[in-house]
Formats: C-alpha cells, structure tokens, sequence
DNA sequence: ACATTGACCTGGGAGC
DNA sequence: TGCTCCCAGGTCAATG
C-alpha cells in the first residue's frame, strides 16, 4: 500500500492523537508480521510518552523515553486512531492503547509489515542504518545521484527504488517521475547523463511532494487515519494506464515487467 | 561490490 | 458457483 507520500500522510494523521500522550499497554493479537512483534513490547513501552512522531525513509518512529517504536506498514498495513473499546476485525493485529482513552490499530492484510523496539538511537539500527538520503530533502541531490549512478548498470528504475540510492520511492511514483523526467525505465543507470539525472531527481522531489499534498495515493485500501481516500491518483500520468493515451502526445502508454514489478511509460517521450 | 531472483502473506479479479 | 492463476503500494536474504 504505502510508498513514501502515504506513509507521510499517516505520519501526519496520527500525531495529533499521539503526540505528547503516554502508551498504558499494547496488545497484540497477531504478531506474525515481517518479523515477530517483540513478545514483551507491552512491557517495554508502557508507561512511556510520545515525544515525536517522525518519518524515515518508509518507517514511522515514535520516539519514546527509552527508546523508539518502529512502525512499517509493508504492502498493506494501515494505522488508524480508535476509541479504546472499539471491536477487532480479521487483520487488526496490534493495538497501542494511549491514557487518553484512544487507540492506534495496527492493520495489515498481508503482514509484510512490522512493529520493533529499539532502546537505541534509530540511526543505528540495521534496518535504519544503510538507508540512502530522504529525497525531499536537501541531502538527495544530482551531484549525489549522478555520483552513485557511476559505474553502474542496472535499469534506472530499480536504481531509484532502491533504498540505499534514495528512500522512499516505490513502484508508483517511479513511474511516474521517470515519465516527469522524460527517462525511459530501462536506461542503464551509469550512461544517463548529469542533466538528466538532474531532471530525474527534480520529478522525483516534485512528484513525492505533489503526492503528499493530496493525501497519497489511493488504489485499493489506502485510507488515510480519518478513513478518507488520498487523491493523488487522479494526477497519476502512466502508472496504471496501459494502453491509454499520453497526456502530451496521445501514443498509448505500454506497460511491461522489470524486476519483478510492473512498468508503465510513454515510448515517444520517455527515451533511453 | 553488484545484479538478479525468491521469499514472505492475503485477497481480489479474470478466465474457464 | 467454484476452481486456478495472476496480480498487488515493500524489501530483505540468498544466489551467482
């Protein structure tokens, strides 16, 4: 479900919630995600106040007295903020309750998703530590990216979506900055040229923003934490539209399989 | 070090 | 209706 935009969004929706406010206990009725939710994370984290609710590459960090909680939400994991009687569905597998009354579910469908605890600092953690610049900010540059992209040979887009070149950046908005960018998805990496990866790296600052002031993306289940639909796909230009016209030059958009994921662009303004 | 593929898991939709 | 197959927003681990 959420790529870099969506979980913003939830970043957003819940901290009004849960900044500031103390976590009684935490049940967890499934804890068979990604990795096992810690069978003491209850004892861990009680007692302990939020002091801030912030976003890494695609995980969210509460960060607490003695340490942070870890939240991914995989390919289908959605957090919303509930009364704290509020009754359990098929995939609500953990449940933050706060002593304000409130509580922040944890759903996930699929469970590639996680819930972890760390007492030390976020940055070192392994699955934190490798992680590449946060494009939107000003760390993620054309020098960086060209530089990286040095020498290498893979396709352009399994490039940017891998989180040790940049964070945050998964199948949709790959696409869809790769088109922004005029770049065909299967460009060698390391032969595009410095103007190009410049552009490249604008679409992709550009089209996370963009994403992120409509509310994310939504195709199937993505709901931000107040229950309404992020809009941001009206703006999709290629990703999802095979065989539709492009909005530039009307030739029908193709699609094809790279990675292991699927590829949409437009084979007259995307060049390689 | 780098590139590629498999694996994790559930549900929805297409096709028969 | 029901079965089988393919697909889905992520990313680590294993393999060359």
């Amino acid at each position: 479900m959420p790529e870099l935009p969506e979980v913003e969004t939830t970043r957003r929706g819940i901290e009004p919630y849960i900044l500031k406010q103390l976590i009684s206990h935490i049940t967890v009725r499934n804890p068979n995600l990604r990795w096992p939710v810690p069978d003491n994370i209850s004892q861990l984290v009680a007692g302990q106040k939020v002091h801030q609710v912030e976003r890494r590459a695609k995980y969210l960090i509460l960060k607490m007295d003695k340490g942070s909680l870890l939240i991914h939400l995989g390919m289908s994991g959605n957090l919303r903020i509930l009364e704290k009687d509020s009754a359990a569905g098929k995939h609500d597998h953990v449940d933050i309750h706060l002593e304000n009354g409130k509580l922040l579910r944890f759903n996930d469908t699929r469970r590639f998703g996680a819930i972890l605890w760390t007492a030390d600092a976020v940055e070192q953690h392994p699955l934190i530590q490798h992680l590449g610049p946060e494009p939107l900010s000003l760390t993620f540059t054309a020098d960086d990216l060209f530089n990286k992209a040095k020498g290498r040979s893979v396709p352009i887009k399994p490039f940017i979506m891998n989180a040790d070149i940049v964070v945050g950046v998964g199948n949709i908005y790959a696409n869809e900055a790769l088109f922004l960018a005029g770049i065909h998805p299967e460009t060698i990496s390391g032969k595009l040229s410095k103007v190009r990866i410049g552009k490249l790296v604008e679409a992709i600052k550009q089209v996370l923003a963009k994403a992120i002031e409509a509310g994310g993306t939504t195709l199937r289940d993505f709901r931000k934490t107040d229950g309404q639909p992020g809009y941001f796909a009206q703006e999709l230009n290629v990703y999802g539209r095979e065989n539709q016209a492009c909005i530039h030059c009307q030739t029908p958009i193709k699609s094809f399989r790279q990675a292991q994921r699927a590829s949409y662009y437009c084979p007259h303004c995307q060049k390689k």
